[in-house]
DNA sequence: GCAAGTTCTGGAAACGTTACCAGTATCGTT
DNA sequence: AACGATACTGGTAACGTTTCCAGAACTTGC
């Protein structure tokens, strides 16, 4: 393997211009640049990273780390942000983590022994306190989720979500303003301060708005977001104790998929029988029987800001700072107007 | 940060001494070992792998080459694969390329770049030389893929993968014993030694087996795997076409979830219509409406021997060696008999 | 009691880079 | 003509490990 040295001997100049060329410092003349680089190019040089690290004391990597993979919509985010992060020069690593790890601690950790520039936090909750919060010693950006619970301050953080509670304010709004009145909810248990609680807290705010009780049995509880067999059945619970309810909201679209078929099997039609609505946009609902009428998460939009978020702030070019994105209702062939 | 010298100072010995209990090596007294691991825990010491890395001149990092990560079963795929291999101490890094990128040579380079101990390719094709393959000087296997055209030896690379070709062949005979005649195919583009050749090999071996000519008009071809939009489109086209085929064979599931709905969009009801039947086995594809009759790729397995063999040809405990795993049929409400 | 192991330990040279410091040559000012 | 500033270059000490070599302290066998 051919070294700085190498090359530095091959042009008859010291090391240390060669490095200056690798990075691309002003303090050299167009004649050595040129010289060295040719020569870079023939011995197909190529610079070692470890050696670069080690002097430099950290690596060029972020981690990703998530909190259920198996969720198609983040299967999408994660796609978007690896290409942005690569496009910018920088190499990401993935790591997943069960719903009880500690995501605040495994990412210290992992930066610590892995000397990480950054971390993305996908899914999975971040109620921690300040003093927590200090065990990261890297730029960190909570992607999908923002802490609204004011336990942070807006500085110490940064994230990058669409309005959970509003847009599931949004879709059950919409149900009330169609006539339904007896409206379930789907959601994943993991209601600590998550994705999920935002959107249940979201149903809730539409009922209260509407007058009406929060009713515990119209709730359908998963341990997981997209654990398709427990949806199915959590689903039929629900349907076999409370028969008369007009429409679901799902918190996930995968939610509303395997809702929509234990709504079938059941013996009930959608939308004829019970209307579906749901959060996430996938590719896929719009292609289902029926079609999933769901509130749309721009998904290149929310990726190119994650990358760019932490980018930023690995490089010394921005605050923290929180990002909303707004949904979009896509229509589809899921939800009926109630007649009176 | 604390580092082997601080650790070695601490105990009162060499730091050659320190490095050897960090790596579990067999000359040194317990004694010495117990007061160095305390004294680990006590500094809270961390390896910097960076210098590690350097002086052994590799990392310890695996990449995952992906095309198509849009497709969902390759992120079923990825999860396990990434668990495997944290869980075996090595990490992974997660690049994609696009279906016209040269997914070897990127992989050689990134290698070099990054000091790789190991590569993972996963999708898209491989018809390489055996001299075009040597340019991967580090060990790589094959996920989901076999190179079955015999320009390679079965000793120069490893494979994990289902039979393609016998899954296809499996699924169109299915739907030749039902009574089925006019078969379409909905495949993608990428026919140059890929998966979907393998599969569309299939399809024409059960078509030959039952004395049926291949007919072009009855291939619905897009440009990618997971772009619903041109799948759907792909096959609306085909039933302009011929508006007369009973059952449809999608090379993967996804493709089956659009085709189902342009079916429908065209007035035509599956399965009375038309019957659909596809490969992958997707969670998601047994709840929807029909659920769909299905190949299932043995998701867990694959992953596990993509991991496993992997990381059995880094740690050189074992050959270069090809997998092949058996799909189970799922019967969904996707295929229905045709009567004579 | 002495040579020939064995078991453990320390010292120091690598690994390939960057960053700092010191230096030389060139140039524009006064 | 002398001066400081500027543009460039070379030498070398780090960065934190591992690995090799040498040696000390004990055993063992004769």
């Amino acid at each position: 393997m051919t070294n700085i040295k190498d090359i530095a001997r091959y042009c008859g100049v010291a090391v240390s211009t060669v490095s200056r060329v690798l990075n691309d410092h002003p303090d050299v003349s167009d004649e050595t640049r040129e010289k060295v680089q040719r020569a870079i190019e023939e011995l197909h040089y190529i610079p070692n990273n470890s050696a670069r690290n080690l002097v430099k004391t950290t690596s060029d990597t972020i981690a990703l780390l998530v909190k259920g993979v198996n969720n198609p919509f983040f299967s999408r985010l994660i796609k978007v942000i690896e290409r942005e992060i690569t496009a910018r020069g920088y190499s990401l690593e993935l790591h997943q983590m069960d719903t009880s790890e500690d995501e605040l601690r495994i990412g210290a950790q992992l930066a610590n022994e892995r000397k990480l520039i950054g971390i993305l936090f996908l899914g999975g909750r971040f109620n921690y306190t300040a003093e927590e919060i200090a065990l990261i010693n890297v730029p960190f950006v909570l992607c999908t989720y923002t802490n609204t619970f004011g336990s942070l301050d807006s500085a110490a953080y940064s994230s990058v979500a669409i309005d959970d509670r509003q847009a599931a304010r949004f879709a059950v709004d919409m149900l009330f303003s169609l006539g339904h009145r007896k409206i379930a909810i789907l959601a994943d248990d993991q209601t600590d301060k998550s994705i999920s609680e935002l959107r249940f807290q979201g149903y809730k705010d539409a009922l209260a708005a509407h007058g009406v009780a929060f009713d515990a049995n119209l709730v359908a509880c998963t341990r997981s977001f997209s654990d398709m067999r427990a949806i199915y059945r959590a689903t039929k619970d629900l349907l076999a104790r409370e028969s008369s309810i007009t429409a679901i909201f799902a918190i996930a679209d995968v939610m509303a998929i395997a809702a929509i078929k234990a709504l079938s099997d059941s013996g009930k039609c959608v939308p004829d029988d019970c209307s579906v609505v749901a959060i996430d946009g996938l590719d896929l609902s719009e292609y289902l029987l029926p079609t999933l009428t769901t509130l749309v998460q721009p998904v290149e939009e929310i990726g190119i800001a994650c990358a760019g978020t932490i980018i930023d702030l690995i490089e010394g070019k921005g605050e923290n700072r929180q990002y909303t994105f707004e949904t979009i209702l896509r229509e589809g062939g899921s939800v009926r107007k109630l007649e009176a």
